[in-house]
DNA sequence: CACAACTGAGTTGCGTGCAATCTAGCTGGC
DNA sequence: GCCAGCTAGATTGCACGCAACTCAGTTGTG
């Protein structure tokens, strides 16, 4: 845990965080994909429809401060949600330059499907309630933990 | 927050592990990208040249057995950790179609500046180390919880 | 030996992530 | 009213991930 130049801190990939989490993080989509399948979405696309499916009606920027995601990933992320006739984009608001992003009837709907897609990850993770929740709580506060600004090594 | 259906298992997105684990991750790559800069590496790179310095010699395959990645990820990330002098591939083993990742001198001097990589994380991220460990013993649970098969939903 | 089945890497296509840049629209100072 | 500066999205370029496929090389069977 302590490293000048002579100790060598445990570099071996097992015990990193960075990886636990990176690899965690893709064996959970994993685990989702075969459900989304059958909703025809992405995973990202999936955590845009939740975040939506929570409330609509959003522009863009606020969409991504929700998901800690810019334009530049949800712009075309939305317009395919768009073209598959999920949601709409409309920009005739007072302000110009924003763009509404709203829920169709058929993205309303697919809210009722969604339910299944959660359980499919029940019967695929050997961790229990708790861990999960557990797991939940601590990634959330990692998530939370000193928004982007400089990094260190100065 | 209910709908038909029956019992609706909370579709909002801060309650979801996905969407925990998902921007976790990425929040401990942006962490690392500031450091990672310096070594002019990128963060699967990075992950990579972890496993070579535990390792190396040793082909593609048990490369991404250990990274659970695949070829089609891993070939073009070798080939620009090549260019940049940090690899070699060989093809002339016994089996002809095996191809021998060994680090080169450069390679194997990069370890001695990757210490200071993992230090970025600690002025960054408010978890204690205890939680630091939880959470990396948890998200490893996972990953190695019952590798990719069949999904569910039948 | 001949040949089908298998295997290890590589390639292709698509959808992210994200830095950097661009553009259109708004806003404040004069 | 005018223009510099700001802001919200969109675009561009590059590097993943991963499914699907190709290709070269090996192995098992007769």
């Amino acid at each position: 845990m302590c490293n000048l130049y002579g100790v060598q801190p445990d570099l071996a990939l097992d015990h990193q965080l960075c990886f636990a989490l990176y690899a965690a993080s893709r064996r959970v989509q994993q685990a989702y994909r075969p459900a989304l399948d059958d909703l025809g979405l992405t995973y990202p696309q999936y955590l845009v429809m939740l975040a939506l499916w929570e409330r609509d009606g959003v522009g863009v920027g606020e969409l991504g401060e929700r998901l800690h995601l810019d334009s530049g990933t949800l712009s075309p992320l939305l317009r395919r949600l768009e073209q598959r006739g999920l949601v709409t984009r409309r920009r005739d608001d007072p302000d110009g330059r924003r763009v509404e992003i709203l829920l169709t009837p058929q993205g309303d709907a697919l809210r009722d499907r969604a339910g299944q897609v959660q359980d499919c990850l029940a019967g695929q993770v050997d961790l229990g309630p708790e861990q999960l929740g557990a797991l939940r709580d601590l990634a959330r506060a990692l998530v939370n933990s000193t928004p982007r600004s400089d990094g260190g090594t100065p």
